[in-house]
DNA sequence: TGATACATATCATCCTACAACCTGGCCCGA
DNA sequence: TCGGGCCAGGTTGTAGGATGATATGTATCA
């Protein structure tokens, strides 16, 4: 059982912590793009941790891009165009606001990854789809598992782009979005708020079949306007005024 | 001197070389999600650095969601799914084929960040891009400068839409292929192979003065296919059977 | 004045030790 | 025989010091 919650929770480690904070404060701009940070001995004594701890809290942030450690120098906060990696804070997913900005950048991604999805597909894509589709609506389960059916649905239709920046990216987004409506279920009883709609998904699947990609394109946007709303999301005006 | 170099090629410090060894086991498969990873000792061990070296190293996976550490049991590799964080690796991109892949994913995502700039700038953004459009073409200089000009316009455009994260996906992609770029230029001497074209960048600029998400949208995508055509990577048919 | 040598500061790496935690087996009692 | 508690060993988490590598500023000397 509290393996259960370790694995829920994520036990906050003193160098995740450490890391954080550091975080926050460059965020924030409380540390500018090129100040110095505090040297390692400074930040130990500060939070009160070992070296050790203060050291992994930064090599994270130095992988990241955040900052670059000079060997007798010290560390920099660099300008926060040249990271490495993209990282989305959860704490930010709660807030309701953020949840629907991510939405639209699914929308966007999803869109046209489906349209070239349909050009591209080959055979063994849509075994891959129709599979996860099946997993999904054969049962009447609202439960993990149908989530964990939808999330493979998006992420077969991402693969069969046959571009893995595509792949990653949206199965990164997905992912977040999963994260945080299991927050949200968790925190509210409205268990049956996060439904699955089998009828939106097998339009885009057809639309795959049929090879059309103007046709799964439109699917997915209305499937993914409707995901954001059957969560309490209104995603706002995508595609409006540009779409004729 | 030395400095410039540090700062371009990044010295490979121990644990960023462990950190990369450990990576690449896992993403080939050698590695299988919800495999035990060696202890920090067998590691520290193998590589002939101390355990410190490997649990820096660690963190860093571990913060990206790669691995899972449970304390008194192990660490485990985690499904590729729930990575916390986005990371493209720099080598791959030295190849050709992944380079197209990237300038589609970037087509996909500026094309329609684009439109919803046009559709929610206000004064002060068309000012900020504004500026970034004559840094880059009032004087002729295609340099160092015209690119950060250039990059800047296109991370001011994704401001515009007022989504922080389209901002943060853009700005991301934008700058490993700056990189990328960078690179090229150093091993081929054509220099001149980076030319920005400044008439593609007023025509979006117009259209998203002219509120017009449909002119601009088209404004973006021939201009970032006319980029990657320019660098020497073709765009195969993005939105070519939707578009009619 | 100019250049070399030195002292200092800082990160990089290593080492040892202990604490916290999990697993498995052993022992003992019912 | 079975069940439960106890204990030993292994593994990660944290602490603290020691040494090497590198950059900066200063002082000394020709």
């Amino acid at each position: 059982m509290k393996q259960r919650l370790a694995a829920i929770g994520t036990v906050e480690t003193l160098p995740h912590r450490v890391a954080a904070f550091l975080s926050r404060e460059i965020e924030s701009g409380e540390l500018n793009p090129g100040a110095r940070l505090p040297t390692e001995q400074e930040l130990s004594e500060k939070f009160g941790v070992s070296r050790n701890v203060v050291r992994e809290a930064i090599a994270q942030l130095r992988a990241d891009g955040m900052i670059e450690a000079r060997q007798g120098i010290g560390a920099f906060v660099l300008a926060p165009e040249q990271r490495a990696a993209i990282r989305i804070d959860r704490e930010a997913l709660k807030d309701t606001h953020n949840m629907e900005r991510l939405f639209e950048l699914r929308c966007i991604l999803e869109a046209e990854s489906a349209a070239l999805a349909a050009a591209r597909r080959g055979q063994e894509h849509l075994d891959s789809i129709k599979a996860a589709l099946d997993r999904m609506g054969g049962e009447e389960r609202w439960e993990e598992g149908s989530i964990d059916a939808d999330l493979l649905f998006h992420r077969e239709i991402a693969r069969a782009t046959g571009n893995s920046y595509i792949h990653t990216f949206i199965s990164f987004v997905c992912e977040q979005i999963r994260h945080s409506i299991h927050y949200a279920r968790m925190t509210n009883p409205l268990h049956n708020l996060v439904e699955i709609n089998v009828g939106e998904h097998v339009r885009i699947y057809e639309a795959l079949v049929a090879g059309d990609p103007a046709a799964a394109e439109a699917a997915m946007r209305a499937h993914i306007i409707g995901a954001a709303n059957r969560v309490g999301v209104k995603l706002p005006l995508p595609k409006s005024s540009g779409a004729k």
